[in-house]
DNA sequence: TATTTAATAGAGGGAACGCTCTAACTATAA
DNA sequence: TTATAGTTAGAGCGTTCCCTCTATTAAATA
């Protein structure tokens, strides 16, 4: 008898999701046809099928590959560095964005623009995001609460909101370059760096 | 003879472009089907084809008009209200998209949202995003630097560039019901004030 | 009224779609 | 070596897609 490879058959999965992810990327989710991710991982269409159920469930492993990744990298960052500033955290990750090289499991803002605009249709995949969003909410509030308590932090912002604040502002700059592409990001982070710093900052403003 | 009439048949486009609207947000831009759309607009396929050239056409007409909208309503507010702060700006413009009623050519957040990512990979929609993103900034900018001979800005600010922030963060407010739809919008909207306020505020940090 | 043309309907062509199915190949366990 | 089952290929089914085409009706000028 022969046993089934859970190693190799990982590797494949990965290898097609990467496929998917080129294609995605300039054709969005619907735009992109089996058959060009076929093409692309170099596989038949029935191939494709042992490994995934259905287009569908290729976008849903695709987002939730992108997505764990974002919060794995925050808690990264913490962790290596425990004393880090919310504004310091917040340009470690804009920098991580700028890097040319587009690395393994990073998504490109392409793709979470995709996430996100399925998400607005497909319940599932709005649950996704909700998830994703607890969770790193609940990493910063945590972060938030304890640099209060050190003084840091402006002690009458509440937590949990000040957090969803914070990640809104992250998701706006991801949309920057879009707005304007010759944004000089650089600059721009430091103006960003700024206003987290003023927004956190327990002198009274 | 028989002439065209104008006011008609924009009329009738109108009409088409709302029931696309409607479609393309339960489908998106590619999941909408031109019957869907003709089904919903109660017309037929060829009469549609009157119209729009193509489908294309149609999602950039629809970019197009929701696009301008934004725009326009900023202007509007500013005149209407001179001294208006930029944080009460903002605060008037949330406001609009927590009314009820969708309003005629209001583009709910969805279809924003659609647009952007269609963007990512669609260079005239690009074209069509940096030309309004442009517009806007430059109404902030003139408003910022007005605020800064006041004294009501901080002057060591690069207005265009506070501009582009203000518009990111604006953004990421948009995306706010999708992240967490249970968030107390009113009270985040309270955050948000506090934020830009901080953030312009001549006084040192 | 006669004529011209805009406005509309709807069938269906050609292509592409997602997905299934059969069948061959290959590597491992017995 | 042989049997078993994981791995792969690719044809093609049924559907849906965007769009074109022809035909009919409605309206406005001459």
């Amino acid at each position: 008898m022969r046993k089934i490879d859970p190693v190799k058959h990982e590797e494949k999965r990965r290898q097609i999701l990467q496929a998917a992810g080129q294609c995605f990327l300039s054709d969005g989710f619907r735009g992109a046809s089996i058959s060009d991710i076929c093409a692309r991982a170099d596989i038949s269409p029935g191939h494709l099928y042992h490994y995934f159920d259905n287009k569908e469930a290729i976008v849903a492993a695709m987002a939730e590959m992108g997505i764990e990744y974002a919060t794995s990298r925050i808690r990264q960052i913490m962790e290596a560095d425990p004393d880090i500033t919310l504004s310091g955290l917040m340009e470690r990750l804009a920098e991580d964005k700028l890097r040319r090289s587009p690395g393994p499991d990073r998504m490109p803002y392409q793709l979470f623009l995709e996430i996100l605009a399925e998400a607005a249709r497909n319940p599932p995949m709005a649950e996704l995001i909700r998830r994703h969003t607890r969770s790193i909410q609940k990493v910063l509030a945590d972060f938030l609460r304890q640099s209060q308590l050190r003084g840091h932090t402006d002690p009458s912002l509440h937590p949990e909101e000040a957090a969803l604040v914070v990640i809104s502002i992250m998701d706006g700059v991801r949309l920057m370059p879009l707005r304007d592409p010759t944004a000089d990001v650089p600059r721009m982070l430091g103006v960003l760096k700024t206003l987290i710093d003023r927004f956190l900052s327990p002198k009274r403003s």
